[in-house]
DNA sequence: TGTGAAATTGCTTGGTG
DNA sequence: CACCAAGCAATTTCACA
């Protein structure tokens, strides 16, 4: 599943996670290549699914979510459908993961009050036991790995 | 410190979340507006601090990080500097949320093997006592906010 | 795979409603 | 604020190494 890559493509790879809106032209310039090679290289980046998208990165504070929680849920049992469900209408989880340990999964979730939080801590309590830490800062905003 | 957006500027974040590369002529016929206004607009989130940057989003099993972990982390005292130069350092951790509750740091961590992601424990293990979830998937990868 | 040249398309800027 | 038009870059495609 893991594939090779060259200098070049971490190289390109590098530039991508930190301004994924640079040109063509722009970006083979910082890696040394063509115009075209540099097309050539980011198509097949993305056809064998090393690259799986460009997003644009969302200030949640000025967007209005002023609270970002992070929830471990308890989870008994298997059936995992419902749970799907609530992550696909609920647009305030950002992310799921599940984990071993005693708590099935991890989630980060994003709130415009408490009042909505506790919202949405009494639906996903439906579920099974829940743990909510509230986030003071981001220490560490997300960023990419580097070449292992 | 939140800002008022209409719905023009809700269309634009949702794409650029979606994806972050196309062009500014494209973004502005899903947005229904000219390639110069479109311009505008984004340069505006941008200045606001709205949008804070475009990321490539890489598979991290493919270039060769096998294992993904959260990672709690009990700090006791207040010393963070220690902590933050590690951050620095390491790259193979993604991310450092401090929350709220008896652990003060959640952390995500990517490794390229078990032997490699034990290494790394130890040298967290260092600043406090930790509790490490490994990934078995992610059940929901990480979404942007949608309008509040 | 990478390059270079030509045609197409997209971007930018200044002037206008 | 948004549109249009012109001049300038960037992208794509193709023949060639």
């Amino acid at each position: 599943m893991a594939v090779n890559l060259d200098d070049v493509d971490w190289a390109i790879i590098d530039q991508l996670q930190q301004e994924a809106r640079i040109s063509i032209s722009e970006l083979g310039r910082r890696v040394s290549l063509s115009a075209s090679a540099t097309t050539e290289r980011v198509r097949q980046l993305e056809a064998l699914g090393i690259i799986t998208g460009y997003r644009a990165v969302i200030d949640l504070t000025k967007v209005g979510y002023q609270v970002l929680a992070v929830v471990r849920l308890k989870y008994p049992g298997n059936r995992h459908q419902p749970l799907h469900r609530l992550l696909a209408e609920r647009r305030e989880i950002l992310e799921c993961l599940r984990t071993t340990g005693d708590d099935c999964y991890t989630l980060k979730v994003a709130a415009t009050s408490m009042a909505h939080l506790e919202a949405l801590m009494d639906e996903l309590a439906g579920f099974g036991s829940t743990t909510t830490s509230i986030v003071y800062s981001q220490t560490l905003p997300y960023r990419g790995p580097e070449r292992p």
